[in-house]
DNA sequence: TTAAATTTTTAGGCTCGTCTAAATAATTAT
DNA sequence: ATAATTATTTAGACGAGCCTAAAAATTTAA
């Protein structure tokens, strides 16, 4: 009853997971097609795979989510993948927009021992490098509250806590804006014309394009 | 004609360098195939494709060796299992017998960046905590002398230096009597009736049987 | 040195995770 | 409401990495 899990497995219940949480509370193969990068038709192969093993529930033509076990696999499996992002900028000097890839391969190693140590090495951070939350041990994950930048209000004293897009081009534009988590944000104008922000980044102003604020967080300072 | 390589056949790799250096400079398909967990057969397969490949040099029934770049990945697998090894020892404080097997996954993770990283972040060890030595960035790797116990002289100071089996099994037992790398040794008496010593490890005197004393590596002090 | 025993390879099959092409269900438009 | 379009699943195939059974080569023994 209790089969092992392939990495390939734990990619589809990763991508699962993040298509039902942030959109639908359902999703369609040919949506987690485009997340795995593979055809609908090994979709539907896998996700039939993945049902029969009681990970995710799905039904013909409806569309698949995660099951209880499957939602615990995956939120261990993205422990896993942000405590080693955590590992490669904190303790091996990596920049936040090197790091995913990497993780990507070390979330599937399996040894519990491994995952318990790592996160007691590290003082069991609470984020991520991308300020994303880390599930715990047991499975709770931490929706912390946040808003985009598009949308904070005009002259308040915010602090900026994470990024909605974390591919590296985005990254390190923030880099070359010397936008980074921790930063003090605060909007000064909103340009309708284009959208774009003129806001203060730790003091210093600048003109930021709709895009970026519609992919950075902030909160109340 | 630059293929990427699976971990299983990073694993073929490692296990052919491992005979060829150890015993005979050529090894059999059924000497790999119990190294493996595999049937000959399998290893006659797999032999082939890593011919095609052009990492190794294989003749039908005469056995196989690595090739010149099958012997540089092998030792830049054997790298990264050795430097893992120290980092899960050193930073997460896990035994020595308890990190193989973890080791053994890290291993295969494919970043070079990683690797270099993870090598300066430990201070460029020069062995493993098994007394092995780590090859190098370069593919070099270091044969240090070392001698048996068993046919190491008599009241001569010497010290622990490595292992010959490495299983947890035998360095839990090594962890009951006291043994590890570094310790100061001293044979006191060779007993002729079942090859026992007489040993003072750390200025304790100890009988050893002469199991251990047969994959225990020490050096003069 | 020829026959028996052993080792090694070949042949064919299986599962996993992917693919393409074809069939079927669901949705959208007329 | 039916036809056209789109989404989804099924069917059949393939490579990787393993298996078993049978064939072939090598080694050992008579």
């Amino acid at each position: 009853m209790k089969r092992k899990i392939s990495p390939s497995e734990e990619d589809y219940l990763k991508a699962i997971y993040h298509k039902t949480t942030t959109d639908a509370p359902v999703v369609s193969t040919t949506l987690l097609s485009e997340e795995m990068g593979a055809k609908p038709s090994s979709v539907t192969d896998m996700v039939q795979r993945l049902s029969e093993k009681s990970l995710v529930v799905y039904q013909k033509y409806k569309g698949v989510k995660l099951s209880e076990t499957g939602n615990t696999k995956a939120l261990s499996i993205i422990r896993k993948h942000r405590l080693w992002e955590v590992f490669l900028v904190k303790e091996l000097h990596f920049s936040w927009d090197q790091v995913h890839d990497i993780a990507e391969q070390l979330e599937h190693i399996q040894s519990e021992a491994l995952t318990d140590r790592l996160a007691a090495f590290l003082g069991h951070p609470k984020t991520d490098p991308h300020g994303d939350p880390i599930p715990t041990k047991e499975g709770t994950i931490l929706t912390q509250t946040k808003m985009l930048l598009e949308l904070a209000p005009l002259n308040k004293p915010l602090v900026c806590v994470g990024v909605e897009d974390s591919t590296a081009q985005f990254l390190q534009f923030l880099d070359k804006c010397g936008i980074g988590l921790g930063a003090s944000v605060e909007v000064l104008e909103k340009e309708v014309f284009d959208g774009s922000l003129l806001v203060s980044i730790d003091g210093k102003a600048q003109r930021i394009s709709s895009l970026i604020a519609q992919n950075l967080y902030v909160n109340p300072q």
